[in-house]
DNA sequence: GCTTGCTGTTACAAACCGTTACAAACCGTT
DNA sequence: AACGGTTTGTAACGGTTTGTAACAGCAAGC
């Protein structure tokens, strides 16, 4: 079971959704915002390119980033049965989104047995990935976590037929120290020291993996890959 | 939107679904477990009595609880779609849970259209459940913490008639400080500076709350009870 | 009564991470 | 090429949390 700092695909054939479903496709520079917290929900929403990062935000500013989603991930599931969103969600770099109005995909279920058994799977699979995410950063010291992180960024890229063992990231420090619980200066130095073991190298958001094994004893063994 | 360590309840007719699916109560006491995880999936549970502890296992013998259960929770949703349970779920005291059998929802929720948006719902809820304690895990201090716990703790037992501010925590410091992410100890110390500061009264496991308003902005104002 | 074991509390020392501050690298713009 | 603004890296310091230990309360069992 891969952490996955977001669930995954649908799956399914989106061609087939498309016959009942009016897919609409929406592009966003980077920094803007798919929706927000309290904006009227609609629609959920299936990552074509690019990178997003999703966001919960108190009533008194806290603000803790919940996951990045890329190409086949959805995002918006977790608004499901509300009048409005819950969470704020924004393009790391240019994006793609691929529009499913709501109202249409539960149509479309009536239609399509199997794309409401994939929908709930989906949502399932959601849970587990962030229940995962608290064990490890319930039971994870910094460096540790950041070592998980890479790990889970690796896998994803992989699954999509990039390497893994380089890549680049294309959140900030502070995103990801915001997602790990930790500050944007532990980050830069648990990868400082990650370096130092010759277990990656770092340049900036460019990351080369040396030694997996190494990763992976840090995180816990195989908590990630595979 | 109330953290809650757990969903909510299903908030269907539970007589409708007697009639498509066939529940059998199931009794546990204290420390019995209704499914660990890697057994087979075949049901999905509703607490009808007592707590439970839902906990992730990683494969190096970490553990982390990931949530409290009582009367009217789902349990098992998680792993909806698997083979196996993803995760263990204990019984804190002796308790009792209706079995609802997977297979035989599934076919319900084809004669009951209400159903299936229901178990969405309830879901999605889960995930807002988890992404608010992600929340709270990553942007508060361990003592505000332990009050945004209380309180969420607090507003789950006025949801079910018994009162807020006089209650007995069914789980041990080590089940809090892990869902916390804290150590025992410092769970011990943080319940005695509430208590110091007159927010509350502690006795072992029976708390009294004193000053609702001073926990509330402990704990980053309204995140509970609303 | 007396263990035995588990749970919870508290004190003190130690480790880790956060805070603060500043420097360097990168980016887009001029 | 030079310029600001943003992002990232590094360091010293301080504070919060943890680790360790000893002790107290409570329940079950002998």
């Amino acid at each position: 079971m891969a952490l996955a700092a977001t669930s995954n695909d649908l799956g399914i054939d989106i061609e087939a959704i498309r016959e009942h479903v009016p897919v609409r496709r929406c592009k966003n520079i980077a920094g803007q915002s798919i929706y927000r917290a309290g904006q009227p929900f609609g629609a959920i929403y299936l990552v074509h390119a690019g990178s997003y990062k999703t966001s919960e935000l108190a009533e008194d500013g806290r603000e803790q980033v919940t996951g990045f989603r890329m190409r086949g991930d959805l995002i918006g599931v977790e608004s499901i049965g509300l009048k409005t969103y819950s969470s704020d969600v924004i393009a790391l770099e240019d994006s793609e989104v691929w529009e499913l109005p709501y109202p249409a995909v539960l149509r479309a279920c009536l239609h399509m047995p199997e794309l409401q058994s994939r929908l709930t799977f989906a949502l399932a699979a959601e849970i587990r990935c962030d229940r995962s995410w608290m064990l490890m950063l319930g039971t994870l010291a910094a460096e540790r976590r950041v070592a998980a992180f890479l790990l889970d960024v690796a896998a994803r890229y992989a699954r999509l037929g990039y390497s893994a063992k380089h890549f680049i990231l294309r959140m900030s420090r502070i995103d990801m120290a915001s997602f790990l619980a930790l500050k944007h200066e532990t980050v830069s130095r648990a990868l400082s020291r990650l370096h130092d073991q010759s277990f990656i190298d770092v340049q900036r958001r460019e990351i080369r993996v040396l030694d997996v094994d190494g990763l992976r004893s840090m995180a816990g063994i195989s908590t990630a890959l595979n």
